[in-house]
DNA sequence: TCCTGATGGTTCAAATAGTGGACCTTGTGG
DNA sequence: CCACAAGGTCCACTATTTGAACCATCAGGA
């Protein structure tokens, strides 16, 4: 492994959960010994891919990155296409849309969302969630779509119960991934919160590979047998727009898949 | 150098200018051999840092940047910050506002606006712009409480003229910037675009240095001697309140120049 | 008070990982 | 059909990275 590698995987260690690390967290985590993480944190902070903290020591991610991601926004508009595409989408199912994109090994994070602002019962997104892949329709239609390999590392996990409907065993999910990849769209029902529905279809980048998923959220009740085809018309329709927005296209299986609900 | 910072300065080639490069243009830029290049560009684009097209082979900046930039915001949220007191400001002046912070070298991105919804005649922002130091109340005042390495940097290159009323000599500039120093504030009359004023107030981060500004931007006749000192109060105040949601501190001198605006 | 075991940080000989000139392949324009 | 520029690869040589041992500081405990 190359020692730009193992520079690189330090910014991974850096969580939501754990936005900050010091020396000794980084060695233990890396594996390696102190004086290499040390001189590779301090390559990191000079680059401003971290930042120091002059009172604690601890490190954190840095402005560089914010700097980096703001130009490829400027000049590949991922979120400001989402925005647009989640607008149209929001017409259609006047329910709660968000558009998530894979976050390491994690799940989703939320990239854009509009919260539905047209019924008394509505489900809010909180957009510092990690969305996970095992109990959301984006998780599960994510993966579904994602490279093998990356989809077998993940599998190999364990997974959290978070309600009563969340599914947790491997084999079990990996049916739920077929039936994601046959339909094109994934569905949760409660497994991430209880009562929300949700149907998440696939988007695809530049290099054809899935980037994440465009999804709708609702309160059961209100997912019925009429709204059904309306909503999962649209939610297609939607992630075929904003993969071609992105530079990506949907793989042809999938197209033929869709073809009846988007013509 | 280190290996690390030689692939990292790679990085750094990728502007909104130029959002895509080839593997003979990355050559040129970095001044090293091709093999190298090469094999560190593979490395940016193993770990995501990078994206190769596959029909073009050129390399654009990677969805890496774009997580890890998501969960620095999720952890110490600066743009939601940002968003939160520009609202307050907003109400505060009804003119356009925004916060923009320091890329690279080559000026300001805009980190979040809200644009004038209050005047038929009204000043937008342009999200994708790069706001040049030398010719906005941001860049301005940015400049002025900059680390003096990288002032001198910025002072030290040519200037564009983009309007009639663009400074362009040096040496008038570190006039302005010695005036943005004394007062806390940078001003823009028309010298970015024809007619718009503009007023900006510096923000500093956790380590001390000064980050970006925030500003607003007007038609030049409503910034009248009446709504002057009203306007810079809030400015100021919205500065003085972003910069410690940042976790920074406005210096102590700053403070006290600002100490009968805010009370 | 003086240990003990954390923390962050530094040194330098040994060894590994990076370098770059030369080379291959493909595609375009003349 | 050639010349040139593009992307990419090879491998002997060498410079950079490595990591055990080191120091300084701090907090808690006996």
């Amino acid at each position: 492994m190359s020692t730009v590698d193992k520079t690189l995987k330090l910014l991974g260690y850096l969580k939501t959960t754990s936005p900050e690390l010091g020396l000794s967290q980084f060695t233990r985590l890396s594996g390696d010994d102190k004086a290499s993480t040390h001189r590779r944190l301090t390559e990191l902070t000079r680059a401003g891919f971290l930042e120091q903290d002059p009172v604690t020591k601890a490190y954190r991610l840095g402005a560089a990155l914010t700097r980096l991601a703001l130009t490829r926004e400027q000049s590949f508009p991922l979120a400001e296409n989402a925005r647009r595409v989640l607008e149209r989408l929001y017409e259609q199912v006047a329910e709660t849309v968000h558009v998530s994109i894979v976050q390491g090994e994690d799940g989703l994070g939320t990239l854009a969302h509009i919260d539905d602002r047209s019924h008394g019962n509505r489900v809010y997104i909180e957009p510092a969630d990690v969305l996970p892949f095992h109990a959301t329709a984006s998780g599960i239609v994510t993966l579904a779509f994602a490279e093998p390999a990356f989809r077998d590392k993940i599998l190999a996990r364990r997974f959290d119960r978070l309600t009563s409907e969340t599914e947790t065993d491997p084999a079990v999910l990996a049916l739920h991934l077929e039936d994601a990849r046959r339909s094109g769209f994934g569905r949760s029902e409660g497994a991430y919160e209880p009562d929300v529905f949700s149907v998440a279809a696939p988007l695809f980048g530049r290099d054809g590979t899935c980037k994440g998923a465009i999804a709708t959220a609702m309160p059961k009740a209100r997912f019925t047998e009429t709204s059904e085809e309306r909503i999962l018309a649209a939610v297609a329709k939607a992630a075929s727009d904003l993969t071609s927005y992105w530079g990506g296209e949907l793989p042809r299986k999938l197209k033929a898949t869709w073809d009846y609900l988007i013509e």
